[in-house]
DNA sequence: CTCTCGATTAGCT
DNA sequence: GCTAATCGAGAGA
């Protein structure tokens, strides 16, 4: 599968988080794809292994989140198979379980704003280095398909957030948007 | 070792 | 709309 299929799969999917401090979950509704060696948008971009990006490189399943801006985590489900670094960044999620948890750790913050980035997705699921490497059908952070369909047309593609100096890649059309009606 | 800058966010103008 | 916050990966010397 493609990242950009991977991505699409993903929306509608739920993210399962089971921390000390308890159990939060949220149905994601925004994601990015990146992937293969030559997307310049992408940490793995021309077959650059390190210690960090290693992790992309394993078959799908693994999660892989990194440090960004020095304070936000962002969390990726690695997709691609042995050697080929593809991976989902997931930008949004809609909180459906585990509220009161979520209310305390984003206090004072209105709860569509909850999970609506990336940084903030792992601040309310409580996401961060420990969950790196992680194998996804884990016990502490998982995803969950439970048949939720996504109506024809309710996908909106647009160019990745924040990627600028990627050249003619950060032109690609790779974010996905499920933008569901009130 | 040193330097640069990022797959962002919140807060202020 | 603008930018400070904050730190480690990655690159180069």
């Amino acid at each position: 599968m493609k990242p950009t299929q991977a991505a699409q799969f993903f929306l509608g999917k739920f993210l399962c988080v089971q921390e000390p401090d308890g159990y939060a979950e949220g149905i994601i509704t925004e994601t990015e794809a990146y992937g293969g060696v030559r997307d310049a948008a992408s940490h793995g971009f021309g077959n650059r292994r390190t210690d960090r990006t290693e992790i992309m490189f394993a078959p799908g399943g693994a999660a892989y989140v990194y440090l960004c801006y020095g304070m936000h985590w962002m969390f990726n489900i690695v997709t691609g198979p042995l050697n080929s670094p593809e991976a989902v960044l997931v930008r949004a999620v809609q909180i459906t379980g585990g509220k009161e948890l979520v209310r305390r750790r984003r206090r004072g913050v209105a709860e569509k704003d909850w999970a609506s980035g990336p940084g903030r997705v792992c601040a309310a699921l409580g996401i961060g280095r420990h969950h790196n490497r992680g194998d996804l059908l884990g016990e502490t952070i998982w995803i969950e398909d439970r048949g939720v369909k996504i109506p024809r047309g309710a996908v909106k593609r647009t160019p990745r957030i924040g990627v600028d100096y990627a050249g003619i890649w950060a032109l690609k059309p790779w974010r996905f948007v499920w933008e569901i009606p009130k």
